[in-house]
DNA sequence: TGTCATGTAAACAATT
DNA sequence: CAATTGTTTACATGAC
């Protein structure tokens, strides 16, 4: 009965998985092949799981505290929130963080859910800290009306990516269930997130003008996209936050 | 033009 | 009882 599910079907509900051993094969081709070529669509892709998952790795649980200053990027400050006086200097830049982050990010909801749930130590989570992930790292939806909420759980029900998980075997108490990637389809996940990331950039977000600094952890990731427009993702500081941008060379020169 | 993926809204039942 | 969670249906939109 699930088993008639659609959502991501062009991408998951495929027999077979051409890239599906590409995709899952830790460092099968990737890297760093920087002087661009058609195959950079691929290896991109890998070098963007590879690194996207290692960074969730890295940004696991200790990179979960939201107690670092939130940059308001809803577009409307929050001034409770106090002015982050080391992470972000220039007010430009912030501003530019700002302009990407209110508005909508080119990941689908599946996607969302995807990193969600990728990126929790445990590979699954509550629908609850699934809001809350998306929240944190994708403040757009804390201005959002909340229909996405509603989007989220349709998703994860329609979506055959995405498993319930008996609450027993890993969150003790809380309520309705955790939910996890089916590992059968986390390659096609890749795939659809190579699909939409790169073709839906419009919202700029152009990197710093400065270097990270000596200070900034060395988690920042940042994907080098394919051919034509070159996507980021990166990580501000301690605060695992999303940025997208389109770059119309074939290299961006993410030096952040 | 039709199909598909996706987003959104809504209704409803089950659970806490 | 209210809030949350999960499922399902329906419709709109954009891409292919």
């Amino acid at each position: 009965m699930q088993e008639e599910r659609t959502g991501l079907r062009g991408v998951c509900g495929v027999g077979t998985l051409p890239e599906a051993e590409c995709a899952s094969s830790p460092l099968a081709t990737c890297v760093d092949r920087a002087s661009g070529t058609e195959d950079e669509e691929l290896t991109n892709l890998n070098w963007l799981h590879e690194n996207l998952l290692q960074n969730f790795t890295l940004g696991g649980p200790e990179a979960q505290t939201s107690g670092s200053p939130l940059f308001d990027i809803e577009g409307d400050y929050k001034p409770n929130q106090g002015p982050s006086s080391s992470a972000s200097s220039s007010s430009q830049s912030r501003g530019r963080d700002r302009d990407s982050l209110k508005s909508k990010p080119p990941f689908s909801f599946s996607l969302l859910i995807y990193m969600a749930i990728e990126q929790s130590p445990s590979k699954s989570l509550p629908v609850k800290e699934i809001y809350g992930w998306i929240l944190e790292h994708f403040p757009y939806f804390s201005n959002a009306p909340t229909g996405w909420k509603n989007s989220v759980r349709h998703n994860l029900s329609l979506n055959k990516c995405f498993r319930k998980v008996d609450r027993s075997l890993g969150k003790a108490n809380g309520k309705g269930s955790l939910w996890c990637v089916d590992p059968e389809y986390r390659p096609n996940l890749i795939q659809a997130l190579k699909k939409q990331h790169f073709p839906v950039v419009h919202a700029f977000c152009t990197p710093p003008a400065s270097p990270p600094s000596a200070s900034s952890p060395p988690r920042h990731l940042f994907l080098q996209g394919c051919s034509f427009k070159a996507s980021w993702i990166c990580n501000l500081d301690d605060k695992q936050r999303f940025c997208w941008c389109s770059v119309s060379s074939t290299q961006s020169q993410c030096n952040h």
